[in-house]
DNA sequence: TCAAAAGTGTTGCATTTACACCCATGA
DNA sequence: TCATGGGTGTAAATGCAACACTTTTGA
């Protein structure tokens, strides 16, 4: 019987809080890589999918099911563990922060949402991982409609625009972002509106179906 | 010490060949899966990366390396494979048919190319694998340069389309493809032209970078 | 001179971009 | 009445799709 690398998973989660793109960091316990971060992850047991690893690995950090969540790429350097040849089958998860219940696994030492623009030191080869799954997330953001991931079931399109703007990194222009969404048919007026300061209130639009999908097929 | 499942690769090899999309599979030795077809793949052993197990696997069925060979998916259902739990990354490579000497690895029984119109009955998950595959593939062609890998060094714009008509599934517009591809930029004329039968001899293209990139950025 | 493939431009349509003002509200 | 964010339309440019004839060659 030949010996092959072991199987784990890695979950990149992304949030939109404070005006950022975020991710779930965890932080290990000593001897290893204390001082570093991680994205939450583990070795896959056998008998069990990556899929589901990754789906239980974000219940258990986060306490939500049913959101966005994406096989991203597999990494496989011999040398990514110094403490043996693991094989980690990496996903991309997207949460609203607002139904997230943080809870530090057993084996970690510590666990928060931490800016991407600022990432803090790595452990593993988890740096590139991160910078592959912004770039998976902002291209996808543009043929997909997963951002129904990172939103509560009813918002304004001005929040809609933020999220999309925080992401790429970029302004959008008011009236084009508008005009775009409404076109594609994915979003559904809510009779209702949010007051919120002294001007005029905003629609709250919901997606019609909060399942991805590739834009052009609505 | 967890038991995790044991990791594999599988190699989807696609080349264009009389007029039609193919792949490389083969026939796996009795008492395995005798009269079923599956992709050139194996166990990786501890200490390889999947990237260097599929370059070899390539290498091992059809002699050639330096080809676009990507990483497609990871499959990692525990009953994918009965005899017990194997992650398999997929990989898919594009091999030009005229470089290629096909060589039968030891553990198979037989090997050849088969048009993927016509897929014969594949062991494992290999249908699916084949499926995904040739959804990326096309969509893929479309905006980056990786039909290189499919063709001869030099080629007319003509044999280009066919390329691409035959992968696509559809017939292409002759003027607007050509305009399209000039425009990008990233075909080279070369001075030779070729005279085959009694007709205007076609130019002679190449392109300008044999490796992998994405369109927009040329 | 004929057959066979190579090669070449223009027009309409759809999509994307750029851009500035009025609306509704609460303080 | 003023400050604040919500909401709207049009014109230019760009990209894409449809479409037919002339050129070069060898037989």
């Amino acid at each position: 019987m030949m010996i092959t690398p072991k199987v784990a998973v890695d979950v990149i989660i992304f949030t939109v809080r404070n005006e950022a793109l975020q991710v779930l960091f965890v932080q290990l316990k000593p001897p290893l890589h204390t001082e570093m971060w991680a994205f939450p992850g583990g070795l896959v047991p056998s008998g069990e999918s990556t899929e589901e690893a990754a789906t239980r690995c974000l219940f258990e950090t986060t306490g939500v099911k049913d959101v966005y969540l994406e096989q991203l790429y597999t990494f496989s350097n011999p040398h990514r563990d110094p403490h043996g040849h693991v094989v980690s089958v990496a996903y991309v998860a997207l949460v609203n922060r607002t139904r997230i219940n943080l809870r530090v696994p057993g084996k970690c030492a510590n666990i928060g949402w931490l800016s991407v623009a600022t990432p803090p030191p790595l452990a593993y080869d988890h740096a590139d991982m991160l910078q592959y799954a912004i770039q998976r997330l902002r291209w996808k953001l543009e043929y997909t409609n997963i951002v129904y991931s990172l939103l509560p079931r009813d918002f304004t399109l001005t929040e809609l625009q933020r999220v999309y703007e925080i992401i790429l990194g970029r302004p959008l222009d008011k009236r084009n972002f508008r005009k775009k969404m409404l076109s594609l048919g994915m979003l559904q007026v809510t009779p209702r509106a949010v007051k919120v300061g002294a001007h005029r209130p905003a629609r709250l639009y919901r997606f019609r179906r909060r399942m991805p999908m590739i834009i052009e097929v609505l």
